[in-house]
DNA sequence: TGTTAAAAACCGACCGAACTGTTTGTTAAT
DNA sequence: ATTAACAAACAGTTCGGTCGGTTTTTAACA
């Protein structure tokens, strides 16, 4: 016999929400957008399938919703980095090391992958995606921004370079599917650094 | 009353197998991975369930089969435009304007994508397509160290920095989705030109 | 060369499984 | 008592795979 707590029906809400994103992003993860079903969602997270369309009615919501939370965790992530190299707690090597690492290592750049491209044949989930996508670039932009300068501005000023640095990821990404070649990726990081150091370097620490 | 033109068994094959595979590209280009049905493809061939079926018997020989086919697609563009570049008749610009506009604007990029993300969540599909992609990389490879030198080898090899490019254009191709934004990738070009150009040049026309 | 049996290509109906959305009923919180 | 949260069964659809039957081509043979 388990004691029921007594909760709060914002309490109950809020973590049958949790539990049901979290499912949703770790099925996206693990087995992609194709295989991922409402159903199987609201199993991963011990929730009814009655609890799962109370709270979010359509496979829409869910998906946007998990999106939200997926961005929210990069965007934090990335700019926790960023601090740590503007602190000088970290250096122009290890940021960048440390950036990749939660690329392939985290959970939410594969299913924010899945997302997009389902999003590509899905004119209502691409509208709404666009939005909260400008968004974590604006985010991107300004913690970037506010971490690296440009050598020579008028050349590649920061925003491109950092552009530039996150497209190379999500296509080391792309490719580490079906080429999982850790040598490889390690020289392919080596030889961006190499080439975008030329044009930005991290702000004084302190400054 | 049309006239029936008589076919051998061959040509009857080859021509229903093309259809196929066309209108599995097309499917995956327009619909996507998620929205792509067997019967779905038959429809868009023109010809019957029962000869696709005949054919292709699972889902997944048509997948596989329409990767053979635009991989092959794909190396033989790249081949034919870096032959334009050795010959003189492309420069460096115009050769990386040409690639970029072939991944964004030809069918098989995104269908390639949409097969990639799609392996990521099906082990036997990953197994099938695995090989394929090593073999296009080889092709790959050898198509632009034909056509480009390192000038610093040691810090960045004609191969890496390669890579970095197919890279940045996956990268960009996925932003491109929910980023429809002309100007920002004209900017994400012309900085790639310029970050690239420090360490690979053409090889000499002629030479 | 004309005939015919075998093989290949093609056709379309059918089946079970899985999925999304809906609905009706129950329990917990206010 | 009223409302929100949760539960579970149901309905309609779609999909991939199977299968018996038909048409076209091939090839053996008289």
């Amino acid at each position: 016999m388990t004691v029921q707590k007594r909760r709060t029906q914002d309490q109950r809400s809020a973590e049958t929400r949790k539990l049901l994103l979290a499912a949703t992003i770790q099925s996206l993860m693990e087995v992609g957008y194709a295989n991922t079903s409402t159903a199987g969602i609201a199993r991963r997270a011990g929730v009814s399938r009655g609890a799962q369309t109370h709270h979010y009615p359509g496979k829409m919501d869910l998906i946007v919703a998990a999106t939200e939370e997926m961005f929210a965790i990069f965007s934090d992530g990335l700019e926790a980095l960023a601090a740590e190299l503007r602190a000088g707690r970290l250096d122009y090597d290890g940021f960048f090391e440390a950036v990749w690492d939660n690329v392939l290592k985290g959970d939410w750049f594969y299913s924010s992958l899945e997302i997009i491209v389902a999003a590509r044949g899905d004119e209502e989930l691409r509208r709404h995606l666009a939005p909260l996508i400008l968004e974590l670039h604006e985010k991107f932009e300004a913690t970037w921004s506010r971490s690296f300068v440009a050598t020579a501005p008028g050349l590649v000023s920061a925003r491109v370079a950092m552009n530039l640095v996150m497209n190379v990821f999500r296509g080391m990404a792309v490719q580490a599917v079906l080429r999982r070649d850790e040598r490889y990726f390690r020289e392919m990081l080596q030889a961006l650094k190499t080439v975008i150091a030329v044009h930005v370097r991290p702000v004084e620490p302190g400054k």
